[in-house]
DNA sequence: TCTGCAGGGTGACAACGTCACTGAACCGCA
DNA sequence: TGCGGTTCAGTGACGTTGTCACCCTGCAGA
């Protein structure tokens, strides 16, 4: 438990030996498995969460039970928007979810606050990760406002498979990352296959031509 | 200068003597006229501003040209989103305007830094207001991902009229407003009139039936 | 009075969302 | 191996919103 998870962090290289130490001591590492709901409406986090390894996904829910992904948190970041829209009065609906089976630092509040007193880097360490999620959001605000659709799906496509050249998820999973309906995503994928770019089959998206997705997702 | 205008911040209310002191005599009461952009890309502000009377309206543009308003800040709220995005690296699209003739407090970055390290008070308030912020934006994704247009509207013009019962904006400013396109808005504000609600005149929406408006605005 | 221009109206069409329904693939289990 | 339930995906019809091209109108300044 005396791993240097510091060191993952660029952000945290400028803290003062000191404060490395109480970083961490008084911090701890713990694991959550694939799925579970790290916080939620009712469910305020009483920690600040470092991701080590594993993602994080936010995620909006509207009323009428339509679904929108904001953000996700990836390893090496922190979970810092997570405690801020807790600390607001209103109850949101926002809610994260581990994407992937997730190991992060939790620094618990009073931990937090003693560090945002003392230390300058770790403070601009916070600042700078809620400028980050802000402008994430940013990003959200003006794709869902003024993308095109095939644009979107296509870019989700690219970074949801990574290195691979599949992406197992299905319809309904690719509606709620861009914010729409099943049946959006499932016409936007048959014109994809159409035109040989994709290749489907229940629950799995195969990318068989990916300098064409290349070619329309970077049409910003 | 030496008015005390931390007693409009409920916010600061729990601040100590010696922070108070710091803070009036090292923040500057300023004014700007209406319509002045108080930030934007290339435009850092090395102050956070805390407002004192106006508002100023944040908006963001896209590379196409077209526009949506993200948020208000009004009287006796902060602007920390301001200094936030511009801390990020990305230099962001987002600018503010002041919407008013605006009269505010400038912090100057120091300043700030000292009181954030100095007082948990002064902490908790900054924190506090960027989950505001936050959860403003929050609504801003719901409401364009999953919103009508019509519902939008209405909300729009009740919150634009205030106490008053008509509207001096252009059909292109209410899309701004909404992150439409102007011909939308003239057909919904024709429906409008067709209802009875409203009435139009060049620059101008008269508010008619506040009740039928408020009751679309309120089937959220 | 003329003229330029911002504000506003309109029709056609494309893109996206919603609804109702159908069929196909998968799972557990007899 | 076949059965039945469940999840996933396909489809047509239709309503809402966005885009484009173009027009008309009211107003201000020359």
């Amino acid at each position: 438990m005396t791993e240097n998870w510091i060191d993952r962090f660029p952000g945290l290289a400028a803290l003062s030996p000191d404060v490395r130490e109480t970083l961490v001591r008084d911090s701890a590492v713990v694991e959550v498995p694939k799925g579970t709901r790290i916080f939620g409406p009712g469910q305020s986090p009483e920690n600040l969460l470092l991701l080590l390894d594993g993602a994080v996904r936010v995620h909006q829910t509207s009323e009428q039970g339509r679904e929108i992904v904001l953000y996700r948190v990836a390893a090496g970041e922190s979970c810092v928007l997570t405690t801020a829209c807790m600390l607001a009065h209103e109850d949101y609906s926002a809610e994260g979810l581990a994407d992937t089976d997730v190991r992060a630092v939790a620094i618990p509040r009073k931990v937090f606050d003693d560090l945002v007193t003392r230390s300058i880097p770790f403070r601009n360490f916070v600042f700078a990760a809620y400028s980050q999620r802000i402008t994430d959001l940013f990003h959200v605000i003006e794709e869902i406002a003024f993308q095109r659709l095939d644009i979107r799906l296509a870019q989700r496509l690219r970074t949801l498979a990574g290195d691979a050249d599949e992406v197992r998820t299905t319809h309904q999973e690719l509606a709620v990352e861009l914010g729409t309906a099943r049946e959006v995503i499932s016409r936007q994928l048959q014109e994809f296959q159409r035109r040989g770019w994709i290749a489907q089959s229940r629950g799995r998206v195969s990318l068989l031509d990916r300098g064409a997705i290349a070619h329309l997702a970077e049409a910003a």
